[in-house]
DNA sequence: TTCCAGGCGTATC
DNA sequence: GATACGCATGGA
C-alpha cells in the first residue's frame, strides 16, 4: 500500500480504483459526488471526502490523519485485495473480460453489518435514486446512519417520514430480533454461509437477495451472489448453464462488475 | 396512464 | 416446490 500524508490529507496510490464505478454502482447508498472527481460519505459516522487527482492513479482523502486511514479507511476500500489479479482471473471468459475492462476501478466495500443489512431491505423492489432519498431522510433525521440500538423505539408509523413504504415495517422487525437477541450480527460473521444465510432470512423482508447482498457487502462474504432483476438478466443471456469456474469463491466480486456492466453499458439492450 | 425498480410475504395448488 | 399476486413510492 502506497501512500504518504500530504498536510492534513493523505495521498494515496491505488491501481483497479474509481470514484464513481465503486462509489455509485449500487453498493452503497451514502456516497454523494460534490465536485468533479469528489465524493463525500462515511463509515459509520466517519465521515471522508475523497477525491481523484489529476495524476492516474491517485487518491486524496480529504482532513484525515494516518491512523484513521489505516485503521479503517484502507479496510473499508478493500486496499489489501488485489483487483488487478481478480480481474485476470474473471477475464478468462468472455463476458467478465468485457466487464472488467468496462469499468475496472469497482472494489468491494467492506461495509458495516447492519448498514448493509437495513440499506438492502431498503433497496428490495426499490431503484438507487430512491434508495439513495429514503437513506439519506434517515441520515438526516438521526445526525448519521443510525446503528440498531438508535432504532429500538422505532415503529412503522414512527419511521412514516422516510416514505420507505412496505419496508418500514421489516425495518423494524430487523431492530427487534436484533436487539430481542434472537439475530447476533458477530455470530452471523462467524457461520458458514448457509447458516448466515438462513438466519439472516428469519428477518421479515429479507429473503435470499437482501441476505446475498448483506453477506457480501456487510461481511465481505465474496461467494455470497445476489441475483436481482439485472443480474438475473446476465444469468439468461450469457450464463444459462451457470457462472463459469474462474469466478469460484469470489462470486459476489464478479456479480458487481457484472451488475454495472449490464445496467450501465447498454450491453443489455445489445443482446 | 402504465410500467418499473439491487424482492418478499402470503395464498394456493 | 412452484407459481401468482399484492405491496408503497416516485420517476420514466
Amino acid at each position: 500500500m502506497e501512500y504518504r500524508k500530504d498536510g492534513r490529507d493523505i495521498l494515496l496510490k491505488q491501481d483497479d480504483f474509481g470514484l464513481d464505478e465503486t462509489l455509485d454502482c449500487g453498493q452503497a447508498f451514502r456516497w454523494e459526488k460534490i465536485a468533479a472527481n469528489t465524493y463525500k460519505g462515511a463509515f459509520l459516522n466517519k465521515e471522508l471526502v475523497i477525491s481523484s487527482e489529476d495524476e492516474q492513479g491517485v487518491f486524496r482523502l480529504h482532513n484525515t490523519n494516518e491512523s484513521d486511514f489505516l485503521d479503517i479507511w484502507a479496510d473499508y476500500f478493500d486496499l489489501s485485495t488485489d483487483y488487478g489479479e481478480l480481474k485476470r482471473r474473471f477475464s478468462e471468459d468472455e463476458t467478465l473480460a468485457k466487464a472488467c475492462a468496462y469499468a475496472g476501478g469497482i472494489r468491494i466495500l467492506r461495509q458495516d453489518r447492519w448498514e448493509a443489512l437495513s440499506s438492502f431491505i431498503i433497496s428490495q423492489n426499490n431503484n438507487i435514486p430512491r434508495i439513495k432519498g429514503i437513506i439519506g431522510r434517515l441520515c438526516e433525521h438521526y445526525s448519521g446512519y443510525p446503528a440498531w440500538q438508535d432504532m429500538k423505539d422505532e415503529t412503522a408509523e414512527s419511521l412514516a417520514y422516510l416514505r420507505s413504504g412496505f419496508r418500514a415495517k421489516y425495518l423494524v422487525d430487523a431492530v427487534a430480533k436484533i436487539a430481542g437477541g434472537e439475530i447476533d450480527l458477530d455470530e452471523i460473521a462467524k457461520m458458514d454461509i448457509a447458516d448466515a444465510r438462513k438466519t439472516l432470512q428469519t428477518i421479515k423482508g429479507v429473503g435470499p437477495k437482501v441476505a446475498e447482498c448483506a453477506l457480501l457487502f456487510g461481511f465481505y462474504r465474496t461467494e455470497a451472489f445476489p441475483v436481482d432483476v439485472w443480474v438475473k438478466r446476465v444469468m439468461a443471456n450469457w450464463y444459462p448453464n451457470g457462472l463459469p469456474d474462474c469466478t469460484k469463491g469470489v462470486e459476489g466480486i464478479a456479480q458487481q462488475y457484472l451488475f454495472h456492466y449490464i445496467r450501465t453499458s447498454g450491453a443489455f439492450e445489445k443482446i
